[in-house]
DNA sequence: AATACAATTTAGATTAGACTAAATTTATCG
DNA sequence: CGATAAATTTAGTCTAATCTAAATTGTATT
């Protein structure tokens, strides 16, 4: 309970977090992909997060990875510092949310737990990012999400957006000039089956969106 | 000019920095010190610091190192985010000036050359952290510093406290306890040529002070 | 000048985390 | 079913930064 863990261990962590959540196992090309490390590399971590005391991941030889729960709990803890990065720099010094990311993503590993409960405090304990996303509370459980993604709704359907997941820069500023933001009221206007595009109107704003985006975009229950 | 250096680097040419601000080469016992890292570690890490391309560091065996053009830059680039980060911390975060330092420490090394202006911005460009040290200018020069130290002064003389340097987070409290602050008034009430102990009046407050803090502690010019 | 002590350097080992290349296992498909 | 491809693992290498122990150099003292 001492050893504080690498900044290296903290980023496996997270994103086994992140490949997990839709309950399957998180496979050594998956999380390669995520972090920018060789399949090899990966193996090779894993293996030693397994064999951690505590173990940190549960491992199966060609059958990936999952948290245990002290794992689920240094991952949350990452998650936690990282969101409420983004909420402090995007209200503190004016960054915008397709900037705070990159920033976020190298601070979460080096602030500590009394930084982590000041931040928190000076915004009120918020309770989603900047992206809509979940902040997990100060005793590390995740609030339940009861959203769905865009892409599942049709025609005629209303939505209030609840957040982004997992968008990149670029998307981010595209997606604030089409006033998808969170927060905001859309109606679907057109669907089409053929390539799964989606017609969504924001405001007096207009767009079709593939798959791609609408896969991304996750909005409060519609039904 | 692409490499960003290291933690470990970052943290030795700050060190050095500080210890050749008086003229004096930077010894290997001396970093080997600040640094806690054991002196034939440090001889190590200097030689690669000379040997780098540019080079870092001057390194003549058994004289010790003086830093480079190169080797200053890097350093005034990691302290100006330390002084500039604890002068944010205490403003946004309401950290007091013993609590800030090692908070700093970490996140000097991370924080990206946008965090750096956005926080210089948000706070109007300050000349000075909390312990009232100057903060090297967002080109990296370091302003000129005309304090004296208080072990100087004689009963008598008058002065403004300007900084505190090196001080430890409890002769930090301490010296808050006994009014001692950056912007205080002082005058000298007695000395003795013994222990060259000074007594030093705050406002009401009259305190006895060693030559152990008469030492951190910088006035403006009484003369 | 000789010696003793302190400071510094050398030599060799260790740890964490990555990589490449090669071997192996699993999945897929005709 | 057997061949191929894809995913994964193994084996061995590398770099950065540290350590300990031993050797060397410099300095102070008699
Ligand atoms: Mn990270
Ligand atoms: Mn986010
Ligand atoms: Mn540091
Ligand atoms: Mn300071």
């Amino acid at each position: 309970m001492e050893s504080s863990l690498t900044i290296s261990i903290q980023d496996y962590l997270k994103h086994i977090y992140e490949l997990t959540e839709g309950g399957e196992n998180a496979s050594t090309n998956h999380l390669s992909e995520r972090l920018n490390v060789k399949p090899a590399s990966v193996t090779n971590m894993v293996q030693k997060l397994a064999a951690a005391q505590p173990a940190l991941v549960e491992y199966q030889k060609h059958q990936g990875v999952t948290l245990t729960k002290e794992g689920r709990k240094a991952a949350l803890e990452v998650i936690r510092h990282h969101r409420l990065l983004e909420a402090w720099l995007v209200q503190t010094l004016g960054y915008s949310w397709d900037e705070v990311h990159e920033e976020a993503e190298r601070l979460e590993h080096v602030i500590s737990e009394d930084f982590e409960r000041r931040m928190a405090a000076a915004m009120g304990h918020p309770l989603r990012d900047p992206h809509g996303e979940l902040i997990p509370t100060a005793d590390l459980v995740m609030p339940l999400e009861d959203s769905t993604p865009l892409s599942a709704l049709r025609p005629k359907q209303k939505a209030k957006i609840q957040c982004v997941k997992n968008a990149d820069a670029e998307l981010l500023r595209h997606l604030e000039g089409l006033g998808l933001l969170p927060g905001a009221q859309i109606v679907i206007m057109d669907y089409s089956s053929f390539d799964h595009n989606l017609t969504v109107k924001s405001g007096a704003k207009v767009s079709v969106l593939g798959l791609n985006i609408t896969g991304k975009i996750f909005v409060d229950y519609p039904d």
